[in-house]
RNA sequence: GCGGCCGUAGCUCAGUUGGUUAGAGCGCUAGAUUGUGAUUCUAGAUGUCGCCGGUUCAAAUCCGGUCGGCCGCCCCA
């Protein structure tokens, strides 16, 4: 660590890559108020058996990806490798939450898992995340698809996304399907990729995605879950493609679509985009009914997403530029102190206006051009004088002479 | 965790089969101007060649390790 690097996995947002970063979770934040969601946080570590529990033991996330340390009273902590079940946590931990249901939520903050670092997947990296809660009807599922499309549209990935859909249905249609499952895929074992046999016995559901080309051709006859999904869930689904049909969101069902959270139930989704490399999966979520009731709290319905911000900030077009500055350019120390009040007086009037902390005429104005002021407000001993400023217009260069108390009307827009 | 590619000024990159003071463009700084920027001209500075060690008379160049980035797998957002 000779030359101060940050740690891998991690990077620092520099102000203009913030302002793309920023667009990101503005545009969010901007659609799902449209919907009547409303924003909230959570700590960034939570207790390591709140996700254990959550999550899942056995996924990969909890197993081997966690951020996970004693503090100095012994507890163990983890930083958050995901925001649902903080989320579902605070629920549970503040009572009067149950009294406003259906909860509709939007949270945005950084997460964390170790893996390994590529383009698109960092140590730390961020979402934006959507969440109702106590809404077990179909609705909710459309509602909150909805706002990520409309989310994407506005961001201009939309179009180049696709929107995946699956049900991995209610508990009994999912136990029922997994066994019918890893009794076809035992049958084949010898033939399974050495991944697919230990996703055998951790998640036999993710076999059916599998890039090997030995697995895809056992899968191609493998049992499929529409085939073994019971009434309630295979109208539940039905209610929720018709609904996006409705709504106009275009879709497109892939049985092979799994998460890998253990909390998932029926509606499972992905907005994906081939256009950056292998880490295609934008957006991404499901409902889990169970969750909250797995962590102690009333039997309350959950659905919601998450979005890798990085991601969409890859693909998404430039935020609107700046309003440009004036630049205030006094000469000598009478000006200087008279282009303070001038300055203050123009941003309370809703201007923008740079002022250099020292420099000559040619400093000032080469200053001026690199913060791409439009304009530059010339103050010198003459102009002081007779209570007037020279304002240059940067852009044609014309400059006129402007009485100090109508520069803001002068700099108006 | 597995397999592979890469690492030279702030940025994008050159750098012959190891050979003397490591280069270009952009950007940066200063000057051409006494109260006027962006354009133009001139001059200047860029740097532990990621880091540590090894081979060699000699390493940016070859070898090993390490740190970091990237690609694929795994997994996920």
């Amino acid at each position: 660590m000779s030359k101060m690097q940050p740690v891998r996995g991690t990077h620092d947002l520099l102000p203009d890559e913030y302002r793309r970063f920023a667009h990101v979770i503005d545009t969010a934040r901007e659609v799902a108020r449209l919907y009547g969601y409303r924003e909230m946080a959570t700590p960034i570590f939570e207790f390591t058996e709140l996700f254990a529990r959550g999550i899942g033991e056995t996924t990969d996330v909890v197993s081997k990806e966690m951020y996970t340390f004693q503090d100095r009273g012994g507890e163990s902590l983890t930083l958050r490798p995901e925001y649902t079940a903080g989320i579902c946590r605070a629920f549970v931990s503040n009572g009067e939450l149950a009294q406003q249901l259906p909860l509709k939520l939007f949270a945005a903050g950084p997460m964390f898992r170790y893996e390994r670092p590529q383009k698109g997947r960092q140590r730390q990296f961020h979402q934006i995340d959507l969440e109702v809660l106590g809404a077990p009807e179909p609705g909710a599922d459309i509602e909150v698809i909805s706002v990520a499309a409309d989310i994407l549209d506005r961001l201009g990935i939309l179009g180049r996304c696709v929107l995946k859909l699956n049900s991995l249905g209610d508990p009994e249609s999912r136990t029922a399907y997994r066994k019918v499952l890893v009794d076809y895929y035992s049958a084949h074992t010898a033939r399974l990729s050495e991944d697919s046999r230990d996703r055998l016995q951790r998640n036999p559901l993710r076999i059916l995605d599998s890039k090997d080309e030995g697995d895809k051709a056992i899968n191609a006859d493998a049992p499929s879950f529409s085939d073994h999904l019971n009434q309630a869930s295979r109208d539940f689904f039905k209610q929720v493609q018709d609904g996006l049909a409705a709504a106009g969101v275009p879709f497109e069902i892939d049985p092979a679509l799994v998460r890998g959270l253990d909390y998932y139930t029926h509606t499972a989704f992905e907005f994906v985009t081939t256009h950056i490399g292998a880490q295609g999966t934008v957006l991404g979520g499901g409902r889990y009914d169970g969750l909250i009731a797995e962590l102690g709290g009333p039997p309350t319905a959950g659905i919601g997403w998450a979005g890798g911000i990085e991601r969409l900030v890859m693909l998404a077009n430039e935020p609107a530029p700046l309003p440009r500055p004036v630049a205030i350019a006094p000469l000598g120390p009478a000006a200087e102190a008279k282009a303070l009040g001038i300055a203050r007086t123009l941003r309370r009037a809703g201007i923008a206006v740079e002022q250099d902390y020292r420099g000559n005429m040619k400093r000032r104005m080469q200053r001026a051009n690199k913060l791409n002021a439009r304009a530059a407000i010339i103050l010198g001993d003459d102009e002081l004088a007779k209570g007037v400023a020279q304002v240059k217009d940067l852009d044609s260069g014309a400059q006129h002479e402007v009485a100090l108390d109508k520069l803001a009307e002068a700099l108006k827009s």
